[in-house]
DNA sequence: CGGTATCCGTGTGGATACTG
DNA sequence: CAGTATCCACACGGATACCG
C-alpha cells in the first residue's frame, strides 16, 4: 500500500517521507477534473478552448488550475505558441501516459459494473 | 469513453442517460476518502472503529457519510451484530474487490513516479 | 460502538472583469 | 485566446453532543 503508516521509528523516516509525498500526489490525481483531463487529452494534444469545450461542465477556473496542477507534477506538458491570438496546447508526458492507462481501467469498470451499481442503488433507496 | 457526450439525437436518449450515470458513478468514486476506504478494506472485513484507526485523518463523519455512499453504489457490504456493544463490519462486494484492482494500479503508479513527480515539483517551483 | 443531528468556520469553485 | 485576480455563495468537512 502507498499509504501504510510509518510509526517514528529513525530508520523509517525516509519511508515515511515518501508515503506523505504519495499522500500528497494521490490527492492530487484522485479528483474529478484532473482525471477527465488527463483521459480526455489521451494521445491527442489539445488547445485550452478545446479542453474547455470538450470536458463538459469545466469552468475556466477549475481548468486552469487543474492544468497547472498537472504541469507542476510533470503529467503535461504545456507549450505556448508566441502568436497572437495566442495558442497553447497541452500533452500528456510519459507519466501522464501511464497515469491515463490506469484511469482506462477505472473507464472500463464503471462501464462494467454500471448496471449493477444503478440496480443496487433503486434496492437502498427503498 | 465513458464521459463521451451525445447530442440530442433521439436513438441515443438511453446512451446519454447511461453517460450521465457514469458522470455520476466517476464523480462518487472519483474521490479521496472512497479511494482509500476501498484500498484498506482490501480482502479483509473491518469493523467500522478499525476502518477509523487505520485511514489516518478521516474524520467519524467522513467514514460514515463515504461507506453509506459505497453501500447504496453496491461496493461494500454493511453486516450489523445485533450485540451489546454493537459490531458493524465491512467487506468488499464483487463490484468493490473489481473496482479495487483498477485502484491498486493508481497506487502502483504513485510508487513508480513519485521520483519523477517530487522532481518535476521541485523544477516547476523555481 | 456505531450512527445521526447540529452548528459553524473555511476552502472550493462559479461569475465577472481586466491584462497581454 | 489564455491567464490572473477579485468577489462571494454555498457545500464540505470538522467538532461536538446525544441516541440506540
Amino acid at each position: 500500500m502507498v499509504t501504510k503508516q510509518f510509526k517514528g521509528s529513525p530508520e523509517d523516516a525516509d519511508l515515511a517521507r515518501a508515503d506523505s509525498l504519495a499522500r500528497e500526489i494521490f490527492s492530487d490525481v484522485a479528483n474529478k477534473w484532473a482525471l477527465l483531463i488527463i483521459e480526455f487529452l489521451g494521445e491527442r494534444t489539445l488547445r485550452f478552448s478545446e479542453l474547455r469545450n470538450e470536458i463538459e461542465g469545466i469552468s475556466h477556473k477549475m481548468l486552469t488550475q487543474n492544468l497547472r496542477m498537472l504541469e507542476r507534477n510533470g503529467l503535461v506538458e504545456r507549450r505556448v505558441h508566441p502568436t497572437v491570438p495566442p495558442r497553447v496546447e497541452y500533452t500528456l508526458t510519459e507519466p501522464g501516459r501511464a497515469l491515463r492507462e490506469t484511469i482506462d481501467g477505472l473507464c472500463a469498470w464503471t462501464r462494467r459494473y454500471l448496471g449493477d451499481i444503478e440496480a443496487s442503488r433503486l434496492r437502498f433507496d427503498a
